[in-house]
DNA sequence: TCATTTTGTGAACACCGTTCACTTTGATGT
DNA sequence: ACATCAAAGTGAACGGTGTTCACAAAATGA
């Protein structure tokens, strides 16, 4: 049961973004009465909260994945940064809704452990040890504060999933087409991206126009 | 009238996100009746649309004064990318609920031009004509896709100016605090972004910790 | 079979954006 | 001064939202 209306709220969610998603458009579809929801779900917010919480799961397990396998630092970097953005943006209502909600401005240590096991940060925790191992292996300048780098890693990559799930085609949209495909912009970012923190980044190729 | 709508509006926003606008509120604040406002605005989103995008129209004053100053370039783009982020998180709701708007899948011919001379995309216009100038004067690397590459530093502007804009504290709020203040670690971010372009990066200074 | 607990419902509450027939207001023309 | 007419403002309603609560139905256990 409880299954089912997450079916449905995914589905949904999914489809039409937060603003369409309603209880009773969730009571509609598993065919019962809105209320009914509630013996299952204390509210909207804990249900859609379920939802994102579960699809930054999904993108932490990708991104884990990644950093895991046995490639060289430079390509594993590079493929770690692009995959967030990449599966952030296969369901891009869910990503942004994921941030959109409320603004944190509760403190209170409860709801900051609650937020300190989140798949989200779980998520840039991953990004945290990819700068921390490249500072460590020397492929990145080493007088970069590791946390604080890796924050900043984690808003380039944010900014870039959230102007593809607002506007639609972003690269394309603003100026004439670009000629880069959807993933090759991604690719051009997270390049530009660990270009920054590299050592000694002249590398005569040009960054990810592949 | 009109005024005093807006002024109302705009006050609400600030204080407690689009979340806490409603028609009804603000008719409250301004002793009116709800259907009163129709008389001067077709709906709520239009009434809204207009608040983001003044706040846009301060943002580009803004960005515009500091790229018109006589300093030396390097300068000049620093002060730029970290002003655009600065300016944006004086009114971070508004920021927010700028992009956070439908998703734009819309792409008819007037709806593109009505948004090509929004003061958003104004905004990214200047952002440009600082790439621009920056691979033209050689500061910059040559063979950067000039459209694509100010497309990719908007992305990291935007996304550390989400972040804050969602999380009030984000620098501290994950990991332990960094000793950055918030402008500090606008600098640091804007000059790792601008790093990702530099012809010869590997100057000694420590970026932005200042 | 009866009692109890779980599961589902219908109606209601308070809020939302929006509309529309209506009254009030104020200015204009004579 | 009076009539006229458009503009400004309103109250009530419609359909939507999340949520609650007293109640009915069904399943469970003895």
């Amino acid at each position: 049961m409880r299954e089912a209306i997450l079916d449905a709220a995914e589905r949904v969610f999914a489809d039409e973004g937060e603003a369409g998603l309603s209880i009773r458009r969730i009571a509609d579809e598993i065919d019962y009465s809105p209320a009914a929801i509630y013996k299952y779900f204390g509210s909207k917010d804990e249900l859609v909260d379920i939802l994102k919480e579960a699809f930054f799961g999904r993108i932490l397990q990708s991104v884990h994945n990644i950093v895991d396998k046995s490639e060289p630092f430079p390509v594993r970097a590079r493929h770690c940064l692009a995959g967030y953005v990449c599966k952030a943006l296969e369901k891009p209502h869910h990503y942004a809704a994921a941030f959109a909600g409320e603004s944190i401005t509760d403190r209170s240590p409860e709801k900051l452990a609650e937020m300190a096991d989140s798949n989200r940060v779980k998520a840039f925790a991953v990004l945290t040890g990819i700068v921390t191992e490249g500072i460590e292996t020397g492929h990145f300048r080493p007088d970069l504060p590791p946390s604080d780098t890796a924050k900043s890693v984690w808003a380039s990559l944010h900014g870039l999933a959230m102007m593809f799930a607002h506007f639609e085609a972003f690269p394309d949209l603003l100026t004439m087409p670009s000629g880069m495909s959807r993933d090759a912009f991604i690719d051009f970012h997270a390049d530009l991206v660990i270009r920054s923190l590299e050592r000694a980044p002249g590398r005569a190729d040009t960054p990810g126009r592949g």
